[in-house]
DNA sequence: GATCCTATTGACCAAACGATCAACAATGCT
DNA sequence: AGCATTGTTGATCGTTTGGTCAATAGGATC
């Protein structure tokens, strides 16, 4: 399809001969970087230039191409989730915002990362097995501690399900938070230069203020007070 | 790669002869429908197939592959952009909420259609081509009429270039947006029922309203009063 | 109905692609 | 040093892919 340029890592090794173990870690984080580049639809002559050796070698350690994409999306996945962030999102002893924005600024820094985002997205548009994935992760293990903790913090205890619009104010918050890594990654147009994760911290800090600060009027204004005057 | 349905609108039709004009027309149309599904890798035979003619006849029309995205890429962007939506933004009889609310339900009702969510996605992966161009219009047209209305919904006045922070926020409730897109046609995840435009409004309008009820104390928080006691 | 125009097709090409395999050579073992 | 093990390669296969072209046939004009 379209040239892009060829990554190349090959060194001009004359012939190095690397324990099983060693090759195919290579081969995996080669082929990771490589479709995350060129997409699942890259060839495999390709990838074996980029790791430096031939490509009937990627056939002794993988049977056939979609037995490492598989590998890939497994090395992907593992890792990525922290029990760690359910902890804090657990902790009674936090407040909302603290909660929010350390969960979100340690989240930001795991999954905005440049291979997950674009084979997350890649994934998506074609067999769909990391979104499925991923989204399962975040249904059960995520938006219901979210929720959770945004009712806690407007003085709500319901456990009951969360409501469409509940959920979606929340999914505002998650995808204007995701939305960094679409434009970095993908669209990759910086609208303003820089790009640490300490400015990143600063965007999400703000991005959950704006969302805590309003989902109580929003989702659960003040019912009227039964001493009011009507009428 | 990944074996998709075969999506097929082709009717058994013996061999109609058609107009150049209307047969380019359903050429192009059946390719925006077709790479929109299968991305711009997709089979120039596959795609003959799913409009109901031969591959070589593509070729009569288009002379090249590439020639036939590039007419995709034209039809999905000719039409999007709705001068209507700069009007109602620079209307200075509408306050900030209203604004907002307007644009926003329109513009995710234009934008947030399948194949073009899924080419600009695609492209953004590959070329590039379409994100860089409809982040041009963003760039230029849209965003700085967003940040002098949340400005003046802020009672500020200045013309200055936005601050990191200020547009940030700002993507905040347009990635926030256009993640209602990106899970309906990417991560195809439906996380509750129904996807009709009417509560897509709701949802839009009660991200705009947690924008714009927080941009105040976020971005300006008032500069303590000279009056004011201090230690 | 004969004639012309051209939309449409089937056959074909060269390069690219995933996959296979016999042969080669780097390393460890005795 | 010699041998066995196996990581590694070059050559090759069958299919797929973008692209070409001469031949065919549908429709308009007279």
């Amino acid at each position: 399809m379209t040239q892009l340029p060829a990554l190349s890592l090959e060194s001009a090794a004359p012939r190095k001969r690397l324990s099983t173990l060693e090759r195919e870690r290579q081969i995996t984080a080669g082929a990771i970087r490589f479709f995350s580049e060129r997409g699942l639809d890259g060839q495999m002559r390709d990838l074996a230039k980029h790791v430096g050796i031939t490509h009937a070698l990627l056939y002794h350690y993988f049977p056939t191409k979609q037995a490492l994409i598989d590998r890939v999306y497994e090395e992907l996945f593992e890792g990525l989730w922290k029990t760690e962030w359910e902890q804090i999102l657990d902790d009674p002893k936090l407040d909302a915002p603290t909660k929010f924005k350390r969960f979100y600024i340690d989240y930001a820094k795991a999954v905005l990362e440049r291979d997950f985002v674009r084979i997350l997205v890649f994934s998506g548009l074609s067999d769909r097995y990391i979104p499925d994935r991923f989204f399962e992760l975040l249904r059960t293990r995520l938006f219901p501690r979210l929720i959770r903790a945004s009712r806690r913090h407007c003085g709500i205890v319901s456990r009951a399900k969360p409501a469409p619009r509940e959920l979606e104010l929340l999914l505002g918050l998650h995808g204007g938070i995701f939305y960094i890594g679409m434009r970095r990654w993908v669209y990759q147009q910086s609208l303003h230069g820089a790009e640490t994760p300490e400015q990143d911290a600063v965007y999400i800090n703000d991005r959950v203020d704006s969302y805590l600060n309003s989902v109580q009027q929003i989702l659960y204004p003040a019912p009227p007070a039964t001493t009011e005057r009507i009428a």
